[in-house]
DNA sequence: GATTCGTATTGACGAGCATCAATCTATCTG
DNA sequence: CAGATAGATTGATGCTCGTCAATACGAATC
């Protein structure tokens, strides 16, 4: 199982006794939702009316340093939970939000299809 | 916010801006999905044909020791996902689901209500 | 090309936690 | 009561990771 790839509604991780690898791959990808920061991070950007955060704007609301904000970002699209895209010295992140649907469906496969 | 008292359905955190205490309580949520061992107790307790397994019938599938398993099971049942009941020597855990709708909800409010 | 500014990377430190061995507690059975 | 068994607790250890200071990178401007 790749949480990565998983598209398709309905794939009920819970329905089935879970293996160790796969067990490791999905905690991984709850440890990425995990932190007080990111779950900011994905809340001002979630929020953007224009769909769109520059990371300038991101540190100050989250009062850490700038090297933690960019390593939060980082992670956050290495899980492909966002999306980053520079246009010259600025760099701007939105949402991919189905990555987040996936999980609710594995986790709480009832409660959504 | 107190994750563990929501019950209603639809109480979309991404379409509010999250403060720190509120993204704390949160992560903490996560972090117990965070856990290969977690998910898997969890797995093979849903899966149980009679809804609940004896503690005694976790160690061995799951491969840690007797003191880990019981560490990952109270961690389960302090944070309200798991049920546990004693009888004689044994102890028999069960699930419960709602606690995994409500952050479903949280994460992808629209793909669920 | 030199400077400035926004962002990413590196290295180091400290806290949190998953794990196990040893021990303790509680319950059942002779 | 004594022994046995299931589960929880304690203490210690090693690893992961969130954080920051310092630095490097890259793009725009002069």
């Amino acid at each position: 199982m790749d949480v990565r790839t998983i598209t398709r509604c309905c794939e009920p991780v819970l329905t089935a006794p879970l293996g160790e690898d796969d067990a490791e791959e999905l905690a991984s990808a709850f440890k990425v939702l995990a932190d007080p920061a990111r779950l900011r991070l994905m809340s001002l950007v979630a929020n953007s009316p224009s769909g769109e955060v520059c990371a300038c704007d991101l540190v100050v609301p989250l009062g850490r340093s700038q090297p933690t904000i960019s390593h939060h970002l980082s992670v956050l699209v290495d899980a492909g939970l966002l999306a980053r895209e520079r246009r010259g010295k600025w760099a701007w992140y939105s949402m991919v939000p189905e990555k987040l649907a996936v999980l609710c469906q594995i986790l709480a496969p009832s409660a959504s299809c």
